[in-house]
RNA sequence: GUGGAUGUAGCUCAGCUGGUAGAGCGCGGGAUUGUGGAUCCCGAUGUCGUGGGUUCAAAACCCACCAUCCACCCCA
């Protein structure tokens, strides 16, 4: 058979998997730094625990079929929900408020593009058991450091709310909620197909008038910030919209006292497809042109219903997740990706068999001292070894021949620069650290 | 699921209006049996995405299918 993989899934060979490890080490160093703790959750869930909390999209994206056993099951699609699960059924368990944090893939049967492959990973970081602006902050604040510590600097986090969302359409006149939604879904590609052509869908879409549409359509163009969405608001006495307003403030303020308020925006053209969200939504993409079409790298929400799905008591819940396969696709068009994470510095090169023993004794001393160390195993010429160390991407590379054997040493080259040198077997570790430091 | 583009060596691609394949890079060997990268020499690759059709003759033209990429939908 003709060896290949399945539309959307990848293979990842150590040049994208070493700068893949490292992300992921990060993100988790970083998750844990703001108190998150780990967690996992099986691949696989019955089919029921995740029907109909996506919306009806969502539920053809699951990847479902009959176990062996004859049971209804599906892959997850995100982590968010499988945690709701968890935490109606460990409840018990669980000191509220939890903070947990899960990298872990997820499958999605969508049609593969740039930045959008079939399985991927996740990382979310997510507080249950408080509905507060806190919360909220703390989850951005979260995030924001996490992608600072992966070297990600242009990104910009748009925050939205449910509530503004659809309190300004009340405000507008336009208060059925089906056309809602319609115009919320078109309102989101607003820089993506102008203000024209957010018009003509609503019109056509839910159709209104084009008078009515266009006078949606202004209240959300133009610049982001509070203003707009308060001077839609002021004086109608709409109170959950006056309470989001508050609600943004507040969260925007808090992330800002953390010294991270540059890279937030509120951005009252964000949607979120996702039907279980119901306070504070935001995407953070990144403000480079060259990846602006990859799509959204973190993003998130507030979700106070969606425990309560799965048992008898309301928690409330808010959570962020990076896409770390899209943001590595960026780091990587960008340039930006780590270089030389899947080479081994050091090369021990046993010139014969006969010194087979020592030079495996040798790699295993620096192996012991935390070094990391490539053997070679194919032997051959000690050009040929060369060369293979060269390729290899190796610094440093240890000649152990029966001549340095007697004398106690070891020959020592710098691979980049030629420069070679006998090296006492007693200061060899010293000797090392130092030219790899 | 809908629309568009593209499929030739491991990779990037060339191949004119049809005459049964090429380059560069990479790979293997050698020049150099205890010293790699540069240079030079030699070498191996391929059912030209798959199947059918038109033709004396198809990588090229036609049809179908498959795969990849892009856009839509939706999303990390």
């Amino acid at each position: 058979m003709i060896p290949q993989t399945l539309k959307g899934f990848r293979d990842f060979l150590p040049d994208t998997m070493a700068p893949r490890q490292q992300m992921i080490r990060t993100i988790e160093d970083a998750f844990a730094r703001h108190g998150f703790l780990p967690l996992q959750t099986p691949a696989l869930e019955y089919l029921e625990t995740l029907l109909g909390k996506y919306g009806a999209e969502g539920d053809k994206l699951l990847y479902r079929f009959e176990d062996n056993g004859g049971r209804s099951v599906a892959l997850r699609y995100d982590l968010t929900v499988p945690l709701a699960r968890l935490v109606a059924q460990h409840r018990a368990e669980i000191v509220l408020p939890f903070r947990r944090f899960h990298i872990a893939p997820v499958w999605r049967a969508e049609k593969p593009q740039r930045g959008r492959f079939r399985e991927f990973l996740q990382c979310d970081a997510d507080i249950c058991g408080v509905d507060s602006p806190m919360a909220d902050a703390e989850v951005l604040v979260t995030g924001l450091a996490t992608l600072r510590a992966l070297g990600v600097s242009g990104a910009r986090l748009h925050l939205n709310h449910r509530d503004v969302l659809f309190g300004m359409l009340d405000v507008l006149g336009m208060t059925e909620k089906t056309k809602q939604i319609i115009c919320i879904r078109a309102i989101d590609k607003l820089d993506k197909i102008g203000q024209d052509g957010v018009v003509a869908e609503i019109v056509r879409e839910a159709e209104i008038e084009a008078s009515q549409a266009s006078e949606i359509v202004r209240a959300f163009a133009g610049g982001g910030g509070i203003e707009p969405i308060a001077a839609v608001a002021a004086g109608k006495g709409h109170a959950a919209l006056d309470t989001a307003l508050l609600r943004l403030q507040a969260v925007v303020d808090l992330v800002a006292a953390a010294g991270l308020g540059e890279q937030v925006v509120i951005d009252r053209s964000i949607a979120r497809g996702l039907d279980y969200y119901t306070g504070i939504i935001y995407e953070t993409r990144l403000t480079d042109p060259k990846v602006a079409s990859i799509g959204a790298v973190m993003s998130g929400g507030r979700y106070d219903g969606l425990i309560g799905l799965f048992g008898k008591e309301q928690i409330a819940a808010v959570g962020i997740s990076i896409g770390l396969d899209r943001l590595l696709a960026a780091l990587q068009e960008l340039g930006l990706l780590a270089q030389g994470l899947a080479q081994v510095p050091i090369y021990v090169m046993p010139l014969d068999a006969s010194v087979a023993g020592p030079a495996l004794a040798l790699a295993t001393e620096l192996r012991a001292a935390g070094l990391r160390v490539e053997l070679d195993l194919a032997g051959g010429r000690i050009g040929k070894q060369f060369e293979r160390a060269g390729k290899r991407g190796s610094k440093i590379a240890l000649v152990v021949g029966s001549d340095e054997l007697a004398a106690g040493v070891v020959q020592v080259k710098d691979l980049a620069s030629g420069e070679q040198a006998k090296v006492a077997r007693a200061e060899l570790i010293d000797d090392l650290r130092r030219r790899l430091a």
